[in-house]
DNA sequence: AGCTTACACGTACACGCGTACGTCATGCAA
DNA sequence: TTGCATGACGTACGCGTGTACGTGTAAGCT
């Protein structure tokens, strides 16, 4: 588990950009963030090359245009994010995360099947490993 | 909905206590923190001022001492924190946390259990909204 | 060959945050 | 009544972050 420093609110987003659109040069991730929001090239460089001396990124020259690729899987960095929040907001206790996100923003037909359907498979996996135990 | 500057890591440990000891004075605020961390009395002190500039905390003299006490209900900072990283790691939609977070942190049959009657719950609520539709 | 464009890279700068010191006033003890 | 303890409040300082400029250089166009 690398000791990596955090990636910042702004750093997070040019993360999100190089997972989805893979290895890339500055110029095509910045493209892809002016979607989003106005945002200055070399900003995004800056971002970039902090990033990268986070140790989140890795860049390679190919020819004289630096192309940026990711060290990080998503996963890793969503645990380690989610993980600070539950630390933060609820003591270490997901469970009231998950019941403050369900109860908080509703849900849908849709979505309760979609959960019914997610502890089920829990428990059947459950179960497994319980029937080693008894 | 009050549009405040967000409450800083550290910040957000001060917000804590306070909401469970309720008003209190710099020196008690710091005391309940001392147990989890060192931290210098002065350091909570400016903390508490700068959470009253941002509009999280009130502040009246009791004689000569400084009480503070908390504006906001946890619910609405919880709720403002979990949005944020919500949008900022699964594009807004709340499905993927509640899905990654009993996916990674695993579940015991206890927790099957209160998912279990979590759902019960929102479906029967859900229901009585249904038949309203249909 | 000279000019323009595109890019890398160093540098900068203001603001927020984490942390704390120093000074001044006030209340209590001797 | 003269200290000492306690607390408020102003101030400071280094680091991270958001943002971008300026300079140098290489590639392509004319």
């Amino acid at each position: 588990m690398a000791e990596r420093p955090v990636l910042s609110k702004w750093e997070m987003d040019v993360a999100r950009v190089v997972w989805e659109i893979g290895p890339a040069s500055v110029r095509e991730i910045h493209e892809h963030l002016s979607k989003q929001r106005q945002i200055d090239f070399t900003t995004v460089q800056t971002y970039l090359r902090r990033m990268e001396s986070k140790g989140y990124l890795n860049s390679s020259l190919k020819g004289r245009i630096r192309i940026y690729s990711s060290r990080t899987r998503p996963g890793t960095v969503i645990r380690e994010n989610v993980n600070e929040l539950v630390d933060r907001l609820f003591g270490g206790e997901y469970m009231p995360l998950v019941r403050h996100l369900i109860e908080d923003r509703g849900v849908d037909r849709e979505k309760i099947a979609e959960l019914r359907e997610l502890i089920e498979r829990l428990e059947t996996e459950q179960q497994q490993k319980g029937t080693a135990d008894e």
